[in-house]
DNA sequence: TCTTGTCTCAATGTTAACATTAAGACAAGC
DNA sequence: GCTTGTCTTAATGTTAACATTGAGACAAGA
């Protein structure tokens, strides 16, 4: 039982560590959409050289938060309407795929993990703590799709995902029916249940897509469409 | 016309320039799937420090092209059957949100791309070229989806599944019916049958993962076979 | 008034030296 | 014979100094 949770020990370098923390400042306002991160001012703020704060700022854009050109400078990201579109249609393809497998494939461990995710987000105390969780959801459900290449697509715009919540939410408090959503899409899951499944998980974005851009934003993609018809 | 084709100029940078020339040097055959990749050795060969080197290796590394560890550098990926399995699921995944959107939103000179494409096929002359026109032609179809993180995250596999297409070709050289394939797919497109796409595009997935796998690899993701079903 | 050329400077791109790490060889101990 | 500890060494991780670039300010010219 201890034995499962003995990490493999492998030394991470200050380079994640740096990301690790420019990340939560950004996620904590300290750095808004369209500021400046200078290397030099990052590299004297955290006590480390210039190396590593460049290697964390390309991590950093690989997770698209951060968009650098030529010679001037990384800049926090500033989400279009058409960028919230892109997000939800690509979470939605990557989300197809995750949701069949985990419905299909799963073993045990995978699925307690989700249930474990969506009562964590029942007890969620502000609208923040419930935007973590929801993507603490997420995250659990990629996780139990044993598909490490598909982990690592949600990865790569799981900040924006992220980013984008933390500056709508607020728009609307009426987030207290996505605890008994997500428990529902656990249920489904757990019953290998793979068409229900991603018809939940289909209008579970929907839902949440219409409710934070209240409407005013772009239309969504078509193909995000698609597999909920 | 010509004003289309000005280059926004932007300066690329050493780290670009040594990425590329390491993909094609693996390509290339140059360094074979499990080789090390040592810092000092490229930085001597191509004649830049160890900095740019480092990015390069970076960037590759989010191609999937190269996997490093924690002082002991960077490697080759060594694509197991597993790994192909996860390629062509996810791709399965990618491409039909991005065969959805061009057959249904695309424009006139994405289609114009896809068919160029597809006739360059054709006129392939070895097994390579065909691979490497095979690439394009998928980039064409991503390229005319407009939608910048779909493409991105084709590009995080993008190498890999090129890597896997050099290593396989030759064990049959019945490529020959690809092009009509690809010109029936492009035909699909312009008409605009997303079904119809959608299901030819599958076929042409599976077709060529059970021809270059000879069957001998583990079967897919169960995921990968429902958009075809 | 608008354009164009020059200048300045702050910021990034690049380099080379220094510090730290991990794998392998080898001998001591059980 | 097998394990364990130490040493060596080759590689990466990190640092600080140097080189280059791009945007803005400003003045001269049409």
């Amino acid at each position: 039982m201890s034995e499962r949770s003995v990490t493999p020990a492998r030394r991470r370098g200050l380079a994640d560590e740096v990301a690790d923390t420019v990340r939560e400042a950004i996620f904590d306002g300290t750095y808004a959409p369209g500021a400046q991160l200078r290397e030099v001012e990052l590299s004297r703020a955290l006590e480390v050289s210039r190396g590593p704060v460049r290697e964390a700022l390309l991590r950093l854009e690989r997770e698209g938060l951060v968009h650098t050109a030529w010679h001037r400078g990384a800049f926090v990201v500033e989400l279009s309407a058409a960028d919230i579109a892109e997000l939800d249609s690509l979470r939605g393809a990557l989300e197809g795929l995750a949701v069949s497998l985990v419905a299909e494939t799963a073993d045990e461990r995978g699925l307690t993990a989700i249930e474990a995710a969506a009562d964590t987000m029942g007890r969620a105390g502000d609208a923040y703590a419930m935007v973590r969780a929801d993507i603490a959801f997420h995250d659990a459900v990629y996780a139990a799709a044993g598909h490490r290449r598909l982990r690592e697509a949600w990865q790569a715009i799981r900040s924006q995902v992220h980013l984008f919540l933390l500056t709508r939410v607020g728009v609307s408090d009426d987030l207290a029916h996505l605890p008994g959503e997500h428990r529902e899409l656990a249920a489904a899951l757990r019953a290998g249940d793979t068409d229900r499944a991603a018809r939940l998980f289909a209008d579970h974005r929907k839902h949440a897509f219409h409710l934070l851009t209240g409407g005013r934003t772009a239309a969504p993609y078509p193909g995000s469409e698609r597999e909920s018809g």
